[in-house]
DNA sequence: AAGAATATACGAATCAGATCGTATTTACTC
DNA sequence: GAGTAAATACGATCTGATTCGTATATTCTT
């Protein structure tokens, strides 16, 4: 049987839209273009055509009860942000997470990050 | 005055070679592709292609002194894992370091990386 | 010096992502 | 129910990444 969702890793313009919906929850295009819109440049039909896109692949499902279709992420934002952490590690940690987590302490300069860090380490522990 | 480099993000295929040039150092064009098509199916001149695109975007530098001309790569391991990092940080975690990191460690399975990430963590306490 | 082997250079084909214009459909308003 | 507003569907374009075939140049071998 074929995996329907292998958690497939979204592009760039999908991640942007993805950020959107897990932000809002679930939105009709209008809704997700306004927001998209603040920031970017972006046409309104070509929020459409990437979440029909991303619908095609799964990413988001849709409501189509309604003439205007409400779409709402197909994972959790902690599901696809394990993916693409997982995604970079392979290609260019060599697989190695602990490589990846010391280079992002190492990159990090707030002293508040370093400690919410240290707090989960020591959650751990116990 | 205009930036060099400032450290371009390197497509897949791109990155693919550098992991080979980090870890062989310098090398032809023979030489790299070699140990790609180890574990890839991909042709002579399609290294070669990428390698002068790399060279280009200044990804890589070349000595042209030989025949065959020897590729390194342009900027160390270290500083291109901080750049796809950095990136990764501001598309999928809303810019916070710390969300990464305990997704990273919350995913991660081994205890030796869990030892390796708090030793980390310890070393920076003092 | 001719021919084989080995390099690089170049250009074309393919593919996917991203963008948007236009056509069509649907629903509301008067 | 005709007309307008608003939505989706469709298809074309553009760009960048990837791949590789062929042409050309250089070097080695005999």
């Amino acid at each position: 049987m074929a995996q329907e969702n292998p958690t497939v890793k979204p592009t760039q313009a999908e991640l942007t839209l993805l950020n959107v919906l897990w932000k809002m929850g679930p939105a009709t295009v209008r809704q997700v273009h306004e927001v998209v819109s603040q920031t970017q440049k972006t046409g309104y039909t070509t929020v459409l055509k990437i979440l029909q896109i991303m619908h095609d692949k799964s990413l988001v499902i849709r409501d189509e009860s309604n003439r205007a279709h409400v779409y709402a992420a197909a994972n959790s934002q902690t599901q696809t942000q394990s993916s693409l952490i997982k995604d970079l590690i392979s290609k260019a940690f060599g697989g190695s997470t602990s490589k990846l987590v010391m280079r992002a302490i190492d990159d990090s300069t707030s002293e508040q990050e370093i400690n919410d860090i240290r707090q989960l380490l020591n959650s751990l522990e116990k």
